[in-house]
RNA sequence: GCGCCCGUAGCUCAGUGUAUAGAGCGUCGGACUUCGAAUCCGCAGGUCGUGGGUUCAAAUCCCACCGGGCGCUCCA
């Protein structure tokens, strides 16, 4: 419905337009102040810098443009200095709304802006030598709700982990866990080295070596098996519990891989070929600082090793070569350092490196009231995604991680959030939801049939009715812009406004009474829940219908 | 020292060009014999880190500085 009245304002617009210039796209608002109409636009402000003319005098030409062909949506066009234009919208907009709404149901907010486009979305990614902690959480929940709303936009979405299953760290799991076993048998063998894993999870996973390894075989000779036999178990832990947090992958790819099938040696020799590589030291480096890095790169350390730089460029032509228009990366914050090098091996090798978008998170700071939570795998202490989610409830924790951009760094008070656990903002949400499922149940015990509603054109929203609507009308805008910025918090504040507005109506406003009004309010009741529920589903939280 | 992110109400944070700067939590005071009070209403609380600049218009853009987090490994 909105792209109607976005229409009618290009077409105002139009004429200011240079044909090589795109077409702006209208910001339309709802005015804080209801005299300021139902809706507004800003557009002249856009356009005053580009016609060198004050906004005032475009808007008011605009205006009587709009005036012209309102398309019987629009009853008054208001232009207030210094050059807003506001929108008072006439019944049949609303009416029209309405249906529109009702008609499109689980639909609502889905769009094609996506056009088919193939994304790869990689995100948490954690590496298999622990337990998912709640930084991961946060990446997770955010890569989760962007993937869903990517989809909801047409874009076609692959989900997928990246395993860091080769290399020194999960060798240094595998003595952990040999370690661990000689220390809980009470054998006395000097291992080469120490392993820096620690926890239970390591005991766990020394415990039920021999259940999967003959004994005899449990020594440092056989560390490959038990290097792997660690990380498998570790691994399933890690699908179990992101599986229960109800995020799902569609591709899990092992670094391994990228070793055993030659793309690592490969992508050496293509730098090689393309003079972006020398031998210093010993050492094979990518000359990264010819491609903006400030400095250059080892690719082959003097011990033979690859680094992980290598597997991960390795990686990322593996991404290239299965020919998506855009990869998205969900990485830590910690990582930020890492993209200048790898931009860089990717356009010494001639890719296009703006596909790849990286999202930073920041730092997820825990507290146990005023007392920092230590946070580290050497100590062994740290709180578990899982532990997280067992505490708080999912749906809390997603709704919380999506409560602020990704870009700021979040304070997570486990005692807070345990104990405010019936204030928190998500069952404000949760309970709109389930509040209009309740007035749905007393309509039916009061004779109403709510599957046969009668729309009647001449009902006369109220403020507060059209209050809602409008709301309701943002939406699928919403849902657009957040898959282009890539912002999937903005949907939780959306949220919070939505249901302020309809909780103060319930507390206003009777929807069931005797009168033959009653089946317009619960048609509007009937959008609101559409939008709920879809918004929900979104974020991946519970649209109940009692609580 | 260099790079990235942040600095907005007591706390945690939205808002990133334009109409009186917002929310949640916290404080204080009100509202249930009527569709769910997990709700609603009201009061109090802000030099938008500081100083310059650009603009009709700056929390928002630019510059400098101050403060905090993270990163600057032949670590992963």
């Amino acid at each position: 419905m909105m792209d109607l009245l976005v229409k009618l304002i290009q077409d105002a617009v139009a004429g200011y337009v240079d044909s090589g210039m795109p077409m702006p796209q209208p910001g339309i608002s709802i005015p804080a102040n209801e005299t300021h109409g139902d809706f507004s636009t800003g557009i002249a402000f856009n356009l005053a810098p580009v016609m060198k003319r004050p906004p005032y005098e475009i808007a008011v030409e605009i205006a009587k443009k709009m005036g012209d062909k309102t398309a019987g949506i629009i009853d008054k066009i208001d232009v207030v200095r210094p050059g807003y234009i506001n929108l008072f919208m006439s019944r049949k907009f609303w009416h029209d709304a309405l249906q529109d709404i009702m008609d499109k149901g689980t639909d609502y907010g889905r769009n094609n802006t996506g056009k088919g486009k193939k994304v790869l979305l990689e995100y948490i990614s954690a590496n298999p030598t622990g337990p998912v902690h709640v930084g991961h959480g946060r990446g997770a929940v955010i890569g989760d709700v962007l993937a869903r709303i990517l989809s909801a936009q047409g874009y076609n979405v692959a989900r997928e982990y990246y395993i860091n299953d080769a290399g020194n760290q999960v060798l240094s799991l595998g003595y952990s866990v040999l370690n661990g076993y000689y220390k809980n048998r009470s054998i006395d063998r000097a291992v080469s080295r120490p392993g820096e894993y620690q926890g239970a999870y390591i005991d766990d996973i020394s415990n039920a070596l021999d259940s999967r390894i003959p004994a005899a075989d449990i020594d440092e000779e056989h560390i490959g098996l038990i290097t792997g036999f660690s990380v498998q178990v570790i691994l399933d832990e890690i699908k179990k519990v992101l599986q229960d947090f109800n995020i799902e992958f569609d591709n899990w790819f092992s670094e391994k891989q990228l070793y055993h099938d030659g793309s690592i040696a490969g992508v050496i020799g293509e730098l090689e070929k393309k003079h972006a590589v020398k031998q210093e030291d010993g050492a094979t480096w990518f000359l990264s600082t010819h491609y903006g890095d400030e400095k250059d790169r080892v690719l082959k350390k003097q011990s033979g090793e690859l680094t992980y730089f290598a597997s991960d460029i390795a990686y990322h032509v593996n991404k290239y070569a299965r020919g998506y228009d855009m990869l998205i990366n969900i990485w830590g914050a910690d990582h930020h350092g890492y993209l200048p090098r790898i931009k860089a091996a990717l356009a010494a090798l001639g890719y296009d490196a703006e596909k790849l978008r990286v999202m930073f998170v920041q730092m997820v700071r825990l507290t146990r009231g005023d007392k920092p939570v230590a946070m580290s795998k050497r100590a062994g202490e740290y709180v578990t995604l899982k532990e997280l989610v067992d505490e708080v409830g999912g749906d809390a924790v997603r709704f919380f991680f999506l409560q602020r951009s990704h870009e700021s760094q979040l304070v997570f008070d486990i005692e807070l959030a345990k104990k405010q656990s019936q204030e928190n903002p998500v069952y404000y949400v949760q309970y709109a939801h389930a509040r209009i499922s309740s007035i749905f149940g007393f309509a039916e015990t009061k004779g109403w049939n709510t599957d046969a509603l009668q729309h009647r054109q001449d009902y006369v929203f109220s403020g507060q009715e059209k209050r809602l609507l409008s709301q309701c009308l943002l939406y699928p805008g919403l849902i657009a812009e957040i898959a282009v910025k890539r912002e999937p918090h903005r949907l939780t504040y959306y949220l919070m406004d939505l249901v302020g507005i309809l909780h103060k109506y319930y507390t206003d406003t009777r929807v069931v009474d005797s009168g033959s009004d009653t089946d317009q309010r619960l048609l509007l009741m009937k959008t609101v829940k559409i939008v709920l529920k879809n918004a929900l589903e979104l974020l991946g939280i519970n649209a109940p219908e009692k609580m």
